[in-house]
DNA sequence: GCGAAGGCATAGCCTTGGTCTATAACTTTG
DNA sequence: CAAAGTTATAGACCAAGGCTATGCCTTCGC
């Protein structure tokens, strides 16, 4: 089948009648009456009966329909992206970004690379440290940030900054001293962990083993949003990374330091064989710019 | 883009050569070249970069494959149905099935129907019972089997038998009469509640309710299969429809009868105004007869 | 360094899918 | 019974997409 045959198949399906398709469809009655012929012609099938010159679906066409209708909207919304990128004047980046950091960081990146040129469009997924480089290898996307980095030779990786893990504790948790926190101070306490939390969950996890802190878990939550909102109504107390924190809008939480920090790196990775190499390397000196504008100024 | 534009683009972008593309699409390699041509006249920029005799694609073309790779696997898909629905001989009824109901009852109907008519064809889907109505009135499937049947007049819902709730338990659990068991029994017994579990739950905890029985609820599963390894394992005991319990393979549990039975409707619905009422029919009887072979052989 | 091999593009020709206008036939409705 | 709706057919036309033949460029092996 054709897709001018599928587009008006699934235009007299819906309206029922040929004539409201060829209306819908800005063309004439018999051109749609014609492909519509033709195509069941090529199947060896009758989509429709013909009966008192009115259509009425066949078993087949009710069949066929549940899948067009899927293809359909898929090459609508193709159609629209080739318009997008026809009407492009600048540059364009497709991010893979951390759920932790598409909140704040990329956010806050995008609108600084806006402002420098602003000609430059973006694409903004959210992927697991898992996805990454499969995403990248598959030129699912050009740029990914994350915690840390995998090695693989075809990829190529740059720090950009770090990011602290903090302690976030309900308002007037009591025992809590003034500045900085021992890490200590997790042992025994109502934790909320994070599941399946990446590098940062590792980081965590090591340091805690190193001295033989454990926390008391008493949530495990699946998503940064529960884990601080839970917090913040006093269930326990947890750990997270200090873009996730920043970007959270509770306000009945506080947030710590630990005497020995917990650091991770902020690391973009990109394609070695770019076709844009200029535009990722100036989008790379961008992110790290604003990335180590935004470690200094938070607290 | 028309539809063999997006064919081309996709073998040629998978393949890296125009050359090859052709090979494979078992054309000759200048009308391979002179649809991407086109194609990108079209589209009013380039998918690949001409350097040295080669292709290289661009990030557009990058762009653009992710989403055609998957409206490719759909058209692929879509002519598989067209091949299939033009090789046919008989009907071909497609089901809507309760998840408990598509291990036993379902295959049994249809080993049935295809001993009275080889010709037929069948396509099972597992739907849960909110779903129902909507499949059958957009017109995915022909035919929907679960318990009882909300009412809409362009549906026609017809009782096929009855379905009774049994009290699984692990083998060997003690306090279990020989015979029929009451539903007292639940009352503060460990038990494994289902979610979302539809017309049984409603009437199972209706009945529970009615007497003021409140057990006391373990774990509750979102899947027929993960409680029923929970009552095998000795966690609790839990309530389930006799199909469900049939099609178990756990043999570590015992099922019970209760003293007042709790019944269910096994319904089949249907749309009012099918294409190809004899067949709905037909099946309609079928299915009638084999619900009441398999109550009456069952204990 | 040169010829062979393989890759892409162009030219010229042909078939057919899809469009139009004009017209006919049939149904339903006022 | 006419008016307004529907679908189907006829004939003309254009462009999408297929083919063969050919030429040019790159790479590789002798």
């Amino acid at each position: 089948m054709r897709l001018r045959q599928i587009e008006i198949f699934y235009h007299v399906y819906r309206e029922g009648s040929i004539s409201s398709a060829a209306r819908e469809l800005h063309v004439s009655q018999p051109s749609v009456s014609k492909v519509l012929r033709y195509a069941e012609d090529q199947l060896g099938f009758a989509l429709f009966r013909r009966e008192k010159g009115r259509l009425f679906a066949t078993p087949a066409a009710d069949e066929l329909f549940v899948e067009i209708e899927d293809i359909y909207n898929r090459i609508s919304a193709f159609d629209r992206t080739t318009q997008n990128i026809r009407k492009r004047k600048g540059g364009h980046i497709r991010f893979g970004v951390l759920p932790s950091l598409s909140l704040d960081l990329l956010p806050e990146c995008i609108a600084t690379m806006r402002l420098a040129d602003p000609e430059m469009s973006f694409e903004v997924t959210t992927l697991h440290s898992s996805e990454m480089n499969l995403s990248l290898l598959e030129k699912r996307c050009d740029i990914c940030i994350g915690f840390g980095n995998e090695a693989d030779e075809r990829l190529s990786s740059q720090r950009l900054g770090d990011a602290e893990l903090l302690l976030v504790a309900p308002f007037g948790c009591e025992g809590i001293p003034k500045g900085e926190v021992d890490l200590g101070f997790l042992h025994q306490a109502d934790f909320i962990g994070l599941q399946d939390s990446g590098p940062a969950g590792v980081l965590l996890s090591k340091s805690m083993a190193d001295r033989e802190i454990v926390p008391h878990e008493v949530v495990t939550a699946h998503t940064y949003h529960i884990a601080l909102s839970l917090v913040s109504k006093g269930v326990g107390i947890s750990v997270v990374d200090q873009y996730t924190a920043a970007s959270s809008s509770e306000n009945d939480l506080t947030k710590h330091h630990f005497v020995d920090p917990l650091i991770l790196p902020v690391c973009a990775v990109s394609h070695r064989d770019s076709q844009q190499p200029e535009l990722i390397e100036s989008c790379l000196a961008a992110l790290s710019k604003v990335v180590k504008l935004m470690s200094s100024s938070q607290n």
